[in-house]
DNA sequence: CTCTTTTTTTCGAGCCTCGAAAAAAGTGTG
DNA sequence: CACACTTTTTTCGAGGCTCGAAAAAAAGAG
């Protein structure tokens, strides 16, 4: 805020522009980049030249740029060498590692099911150290100094992204997963929300529909929500917020897995659509296991023939219509994307949900909002993971570029 | 963006980082602002002689600061005479001018009552022309320039802060009043929302209190919100957003002013409270004009026995805290102002507020969560308006302090 | 093979911030 | 009342950074 900028801001900030621009653009030449930043010719070559020389990029013939006259532009590539990242994905009963070379390339990666739900806590843990510590030991790493690890885990985290506070997954609370992996490894960690890492991923995947602003909802077991406003990601302001899910539908309404009332996530989650198809009670306790096979005969019998299973997806819709047309009552509306296997049954929550929203403060153009459905959530999960711990080693490690950082860099390991 | 920063910019943030430090504090040394900016003392010694040279600052031998051994701090303080700005309130029936010099200091104020609900568009145009010619021809203004004008208006306004779209107190609406009046005086104007006026103002009168995340609540014939998120004033992403009073309370409920079933000024909103203490239908027409007087009739009634006019606040105070519980989960628990007249009966909602908002996913911390009285809403619109056109001359037009800016500075327009 | 076009690098100029040292403007003390 | 001490402010040269202009480089066109 109050703090002045100093003559090496300057440098280290446009070192970031270069290298941001080259990481969007996957190559570019210095021309373009001196076009988009606004800043010189000879300022751009200045710092390339640098970053190519501390290995940060590297120059490739590889152009189908310019067909033109004149000398051709020189490609700038992000150097694959110049480090690695990790993610690490914890969800329900499932944990996944990848590592990734600074082009964004999969190096190597592991996957496989757990109980999650039935572990006590040190097994939890262990079995998080012991996935990063044979992606650490992958002969493919080849040398390359691992610079930042990012786990996505669904729940709530705290500001700092150091620990997961709550979680769905487990019964265990206040894991401090950054703490843990640092001391074990000495590689900078933060732990992300699952839903933040899907929006960043979308940002990254379609940068012309999902700019800055826009909202990606996750139709799960659970709600959950990922805001991105004025082309940063919104992460509350204390705890890791954007509980969307649990933003008010009905006073006093269904019973919501988190033991209160009328949350959205009451009439929308799995669970809820469950009991609401099977005529339960909407105060009747949440099912814990739902399979994916049987939401799918639900959302089937939804549409083949009008009876509860339809009425409970419109119930679905109509919880989500509202509360989006709250949220856009505070932020105005944006693109929405609806992420996860459950988004499959778009189909049959969205009439409802347009119906709500027009009712509401928020939905002066319902008919112009428009929804789209990214069934793959996992793959926006590590996408986006892996966008974020790049853009760290971007912006934090290698802008910076002063010799004692660099020097730390090349040596395998972080303080 | 990706603009890179320039070697100009840098001058330039630096000087608006030692021009917002003075103004924050009133009267500072040079070594004071040295120690808040990190600048270094050389750097601060360069720019305020350069600031006081272009007689944006003065030296105030005023100081009570340093009573200590060694060379006594010279006081910098803002020059009075830099410039004077500008502050409209058009507000139901009441429109109100300031001309304040450039250190905050009133020069010249009128206020006066006006039919806005029955004026013809010119007319309630005609009026606001009116006021601010009559104020730049006040022979106090001395011949400064007007730097800046800012128009707060109740109702919605469009993001780029140039027209009001829809208020309360007309029935016309899209009024381009920055165009307007930029033609007339050619003075660079902005229209803002009430709301967020008041928000500025808090943030200035109270920093300690509402520093980076606030939210202001005006009660009143409807409900407007201010919100201040990580120490900027969020205005939504396209229009003036921050409708947190017709966020939806209970789908289908009572009728709101707006058209629309269940928002929440539905249930707060005197009005609301009008109708509901009168036992009138709540989907009988909300009433429009309903005096202070009657409203604190209302109030005492309330207090002095239990009663329509009891359970009336109590819905209010329901609404609002269900309201702040669902914003609360998505951006998390902040001091919260309420400013108006009938913040007088805070005591009636409090209670049933704190009791709603206890049992949302928001309220996890609701007994920590504080509220705040501000009856005088006219006093920080004024202030707020005050504010939001000096921090604009100190930030686009001094900070710059090119030789073509403070040319024109100094002649007594802008193009 | 030469000319034209476009990209990239080189080089000196002009700012800006910084640290160190000097100057300034007081207070305490014998 | 002079002198030492303390703290603030200014001065000055050094070091960095970006910029514009010019030069060099690397093609295609004729």
């Amino acid at each position: 805020m109050t703090v002045g900028i100093r003559h090496d801001d300057l440098r280290r900030r446009n070192r970031a522009m270069v290298i941001s621009a080259v990481r969007r653009n996957g190559q570019t030449s210095r021309t373009e980049i001196a076009a988009v930043t606004s800043l010189s010719h000879s300022t751009i070559s200045a710092i390339s030249s640098d970053l190519i020389s501390e290995g940060i990029l590297a120059e490739a013939r590889h152009e189908q740029l310019a067909l033109k006259r004149g000398r051709p532009q020189v490609a700038l590539a992000l150097e694959p060498k110049a480090a690695v990242v990790m993610t690490v994905v914890l969800s329900l009963n499932f944990l996944a590692a990848t590592l990734l070379d600074y082009a964004g390339e999969i190096v190597a990666e592991e996957q496989h099911r757990l109980d999650t739900r039935a572990m006590p806590r040190e097994d939890l843990i262990g079995e998080c150290v012991a996935i990063v510590r044979r992606k650490l030991d992958d002969p493919r790493r080849d040398g390359r100094r691992v610079l930042r690890i990012v786990l996505a885990i669904q729940g709530i985290t705290d500001a700092p992204a150091r620990a997961m506070l709550w979680s769905p997954i487990t019964p265990h609370t206040d894991i401090a997963f950054a703490d843990i992996l640092e001391r074990e490894f000495s590689v900078p960690v933060t732990v992300e929300n699952d839903c933040n890492m899907m929006a960043v991923a979308l940002r990254w995947r379609d940068p012309e529909r999902y700019r800055n602003d826009f909202i990606a909802i996750l139709l799960s077991h659970g709600i959950g929500m990922g805001l991105v406003l004025k082309g940063e990601l919104f992460t509350g302001t204390h705890s890791s917020g954007g509980e969307f899910g649990h933003m008010i539908h009905r006073p006093d309404g269904a019973l919501c897995r988190c033991g209160r009332r009328g949350c959205i996530e009451a009439y929308a989650g799995n669970y809820a659509i469950w009991r609401n198809a099977r005529r339960m009670d909407e105060n009747a306790e949440p099912v814990d296991d739902i399979g994916e096979a049987d939401m799918r005969a639900l959302a089937d019998a939804a549409r083949d023939h009008d009876g509860p299973e339809r009425e409970a997806y419109r119930k679905a819709g109509e919880a989500l219509g509202f509360g989006l047309g709250s949220l856009f009552a505070l932020i105005d509306p944006a693109p929405v994307a609806m992420v996860g296997a459950s988004a499959a049954a778009f189909d049959l929550i969205e009439p409802a949900l347009r119906e709500a929203i027009a009712r509401t403060a928020g939905g002066h153009h319902s008919t112009s909002i428009s929804f789209d459905t990214e069934p793959d959530e996992l793959a926006l999960l590590r996408g986006g993971c892996a966008m974020r711990a790049l853009t760290f080693v971007d912006n934090e490690i290698f802008a910076a570029g002063n010799p004692a950082q660099m020097e730390l860099a090349a040596g395998h390991e972080m303080a």
